[in-house]
DNA sequence: TCACTATAGCTATAACCTCTAACCAAAACT
DNA sequence: AGTTTTGGTTAGAGGTTATAGCTATAGTGA
């Protein structure tokens, strides 16, 4: 017999199961797409679907697990798109690479506002995210670790390495992570501190412009972008010319 | 007769109303202080002031326009606190200066961090913010748009600057922001360009904080705070020593 | 094939919420 | 003193999350 692999459920009530959830998440997407996170709505979504109300708690216990499940995908989806932007861009140069990733990250946030901001926004004070949620943001920004360890330390960044340091020292899961993205890197630090340093930069802009707080301004967030992450490129020495040895070291 | 100024009203009937106001928008702040945004309701605000639910709709048309007030006042409080740690920072160099204000920034949000949420987390999809709040944010960056045109320009952001010299030249609120924090500056584009990048960094780093997203990692936001600033100091020449035309142009 | 059990869906209900309507009493103004 | 303004009340419409308890059916095992 096959081993059971709970991704595939066997049983019809299962497969119905799975169906059902699906349809139900879909839903949900579609009443966030529109009106946002706080337009979600157990009992609206149950309408669309055709049942009424509490039939939906057979199938989430309740909407914060929905939300869950919401943003468990949309961290698959997103580390996704990252991962197949980093295949595209497998034969550039690293500092190309990491602005194609950037911009992917950029790209996936505009496609689909509301959902980012299922994962980057502001997070219900009564919800707490479930331990897995670190996993599936570590697996978003394991392609920038990728790039990042091509770079060489950022003699400013010093006081930082030893901070990142001991967290590496200190959570298994963060080393098993760098092993994954990053293995043969020596020492792993300067681009786990790189990495934190290109998630706040990206947050930075990305979450101000899909919130709309550069509503009125005239600048063009790619142009942002590509300035800051291409400034953070030449920091940690990832040159845009072909030879990164004969580079002057720029902070 | 003197005029009559709105902020202090004469007669009791008003003054007995901006003192409930007042007391309406302190027992909303304890609430989002204790659970967040999403835990402020009229209901629970008019029983702890001992009086029952509708009545408050005399005083704010509805919730939205209480949480209005909120961000307005929010907003105003922070920019007293950026324009009291700029005056203590009077007489250091401009590097110290920026990196004080940017201090200040993140310590503001830390002291009271569902606050800062309110004016920098994600909005409701269905809130629309009105027009002044663009001036109140304004008011918070001009401190550091008043230290930033001390800076010179930074080749690397040529693209940046094209796009903001379009925004202040179309835009005459922001040419007379400009105006009060920066008079003598003779072209305030490159200063306009670095506020919106220490935004951007401030904002990524200290939501990242308050959010929590940070948790569980090892460093010090205040560490990484320091390192972003500190580069956009170098980038726009606001180096750390005394001399600064002959320091080597840095990214 | 038949009996049993697990489960999908229902309705009813409690306990919240925002916000409007209608009314009353007291304060302020003329 | 009479009239108007205004603060506060209760009642209620319409929305939400979530639980309890019931029914019918689909799947399962003997």
């Amino acid at each position: 017999m096959p081993p059971t692999t709970p991704d595939t459920p066997r049983t019809p009530r299962q497969r119905y199961r799975a169906q059902l959830q699906q349809e139900i998440k879909q839903a949900a997407l579609a009443q966030i797409a529109e009106g946002g996170i706080e337009a979600l709505s157990i009992n609206a979504i149950a309408k669309t679907l055709g049942m009424s109300g509490p039939a939906l708690y057979k199938y989430f216990r309740n909407r914060d697990d929905l939300l869950t499940a919401l943003i468990s995908d949309g961290y698959e989806d997103a580390a996704e798109a990252i991962r197949t932007a980093a295949h595209r861009a497998a034969d550039r140069s690293p500092r190309d690479r990491l602005l194609a990733l950037a911009h992917a990250y950029r790209d996936w946030a505009l496609a689909q506002p509301h959902r980012y901001l299922l994962l980057a926004g502001t997070p219900a004070a009564t919800y707490e995210a479930p331990a897995r949620t670190t996993d599936s943001a570590r697996a978003v920004m394991g392609p920038f670790l990728a790039v990042l360890v091509e770079g060489t330390p950022w003699p400013a960044a010093e006081p930082l390495y030893a901070e990142v340091r001991a967290w590496v020292e200190s959570i298994p899961a963060v080393a098993e992570w760098v092993a994954t993205h990053a293995p043969a890197a020596d020492d792993p630090v300067p681009a786990l501190a790189a990495s934190v340093l290109a998630w706040s930069r990206m947050h930075g802009i990305v979450s101000l412009e899909v919130q709309g707080s550069f509503q009125g301004m005239g600048h063009d967030s790619a142009t942002l972008l590509a300035l800051e992450i291409g400034a953070l490129a030449d920091a940690v020495g990832l040159s845009p010319d072909a030879c990164p040895e004969s580079r002057a070291r720029r902070l």
